[in-house]
DNA sequence: CACCTTTATCGTAAATCGACGATGAACGAT
DNA sequence: ATCGTTCATCGTCGATTTACGATAAAGGTG
């Protein structure tokens, strides 16, 4: 019981980590939300900063809202797009944790491994 | 020159963070990370703690080799896979004081954007 | 109302991904 | 030398990604 109830939760945490890790696995992705950081954007503001067709641009935009990364809100002709704060906590306070108990985790630097 | 060079260091440093997140963006290389991240193991008895084919299993495996997040050593029959600490450091120390600066980065909740 | 701007979506094409079974190479054991 | 084990690779399949141009919708401006 406890062994699936866990189980699950850790399935879930780690679909979560996926999803959001796996947006974040584009260059463009990421200069999007570098950009964002700066200050909130309209979809023309970022096509003006990477160089790449605004339907691209639009995709990748997508993606980022989809996995939670950021918010769009629509004004006017244009839609405003921001980094979702929250959403960055969230993945460095699930992501953190974990890549530390990777990184102090490791049977093989005392030497014989698979013995 | 500056401006080039700087976006240059920037550009490189974003392809290795999606590099990197890009592998980490599928819940069955999460686990695998995990796994070896309690011990070194070797491929078959990955294959047995996810329910996928051994010829699926090592295709992950080559994704995260490549990736950099873990090695592989030859072992007889048998290939060793371990998590590098290393890595997971590095991609830690790159990752974490950009999502801290992103976190903080918000000229939204101040009220009016796209003003 | 007729324009202009902005952006999301559609359609498309090439590339990559994710899964599998089959196969062959490497190696240990009999 | 032959068998069994282990694993990487190949070929395949469908689904997804990434890029683009074209287009339509939404909403301002004259």
């Amino acid at each position: 019981m406890t062994t699936t109830a866990s189980a699950d939760v850790t399935a879930v945490r780690d679909e979560r980590i996926a999803r959001m890790a796996k947006a974040l696995g584009h260059p463009a992705r990421i200069a999007i939300l570098r950009t964002l950081s700066r200050r909130s954007c309209i979809c023309g503001e970022i096509v003006e900063v990477l160089s790449l067709a605004q339907s691209t641009v639009s995709q990748h935009l997508k993606v980022l809202r989809e996995a939670g990364w950021i918010s769009g809100v629509v004004d006017g002709p244009r839609t405003c797009y921001a980094l979702d704060p929250e959403a960055v906590n969230d993945f460095r306070f699930v992501l953190e944790p974990l890549l530390e108990h990777w990184a102090g985790a490791c049977d093989c630097s005392s030497g014989s491994c698979c013995g």
